[in-house]
DNA sequence: CCTAAAAAATGACGTTTGTCAGCTTTCCGG
DNA sequence: CCGGAAAGCTGACAAACGTCATTTTTTAGG
């Protein structure tokens, strides 16, 4: 459980700052970063934007997981990214001057702070490493999306599985896996029941282990296999 | 066809000018970016640059469609964008410093204009619209890719098939659709034969028009309709 | 600790889509 | 203009998935 009086966090110790878009701060920059941000504590299922609107700013996450995802026509979402502790979210509409495209909620109770689009563009403007960053970041993120797009349209359901659990695994670290079958399902992009099944195929073949929810990768190796070597 | 004699094109007159990151330039960039491009004729299915590679520079498309697309597991193409005449690519890649994820080649001949990376990242690094302009190039392909993702997880051959004619409508503008059957399959992610067979019930539904490869939209409400809505 | 609501699980069934094999048409270089 | 190769097309078949309906388990709030 998250400490929830811990309400604010200071920039300069956050992990933010570890990697990512924030990481090439100065200190003073950081300094800076930290009086103009606010500091938000969020119980589960919090929305953080919603397709359609505008950005107003970008968050930050300090603790706890974050799911962003596109709704279908019928409603039904289409996770595209989980995001966790250290990332920060929601800067591509601003930049793009669109409208989300996406949206973002949390997975779990978490703690994230806010930075306005004024502030941000304006760190964005005066530094450079923090701009290549954000390039670098996009670019690598697309490269990400083109394998996404790719396993979707040619792996079966059971290979994408195991390539989900795979991206799963390194996103929850030590900890097991704690999504939703329908989250997991609408990660993976099938129905809630073809998913509940495949993991009781995979929980037999000694992939995983599952206790109730929580999933835990057993044999990774096997799982990068089946979903068709390494990437 | 192409007129091959018109080897070389002067930056001053090309399409990439009239929009993405290339449109701000000043005149004397402009004049630059000229003497410091190479400029070539490229056949039809001639190869730009490979996945796996590392980019040495970038591509502007004068003249002729360029598809960009992955390879998957079994060598099937998951094509994930086609590039018409004044789109520049292969930038990504190259800001994030990891090698090409994705493969390129002309879909039929044309005149392209190569910047070497340096020359690009210099021109990046001075000027600041440049810089904006490729921001948003970025985050607006990503969420386009989003949008991909979410199609091909939650829709039906039938109604992405509707969607990629949309978007290829598009591309074409007056001049008919003209990609092979394979090529279009491996747009809309399914398999050759389901496309064959889908494009002619299109036919007799009367969304499109078809001469031998040619394909020409003769309904786009329907499509867009088919599609689900707008988007 | 209890209970209603949410989530998970299971079975039956139908349909969409992929695969394979064979055939026809179109394209293109000599 | 001819011939081989590539592209396009068709049919039969099977498997992978999605859908719906129902039951069981888990979760979380009072």
């Amino acid at each position: 459980m998250l400490d929830k009086s811990h309400k604010h966090v200071t920039c300069e110790k956050c992990v933010v700052r570890n990697s990512g878009i924030f990481s090439n701060l100065s200190n003073d920059e950081v300094c800076d970063l930290d009086g103009h941000k606010s500091c938000n504590y969020y119980k589960k299922h919090q929305s953080l934007f919603v397709e359609g609107s505008y950005p107003r700013g970008v968050f930050c996450i300090n603790q706890g997981k974050v799911k962003i995802y596109a709704l279908g026509d019928e409603g039904k979402e289409q996770i595209v990214h989980i995001a966790k502790e250290g990332e920060v979210v929601g800067f591509r509409s601003m930049l793009s001057g669109e409208p989300y495209k996406l949206s973002a909620s949390t997975l779990e109770d978490a703690n994230i702070c806010f930075v306005s689009k004024d502030d941000f563009l304006n760190m964005l403007d005066s530094n450079t490493s923090m701009r290549n960053a954000v390039l670098k970041e996009l670019s690598k993120e697309l490269g990400e999306r083109a394998i996404f797009i790719t396993n979707l349209a040619q792996k079966s359901v059971r290979e994408r599985l195991a390539y989900a659990l795979m991206i799963l695994q390194d996103i929850y670290g030590e900890e097991p896996i704690n999504l939703t079958r329908e989250d997991l399902a609408n990660f993976v992009g099938t129905a809630t029941e073809t998913l509940i099944r495949l993991l009781k195929d995979f929980k037999e073949e000694g992939l995983i282990d599952v206790q109730t929810r929580k999933v835990f990768v057993t044999d990774l190796d096997g799982l990068i296999q089946l979903a068709g070597g390494h990437r």
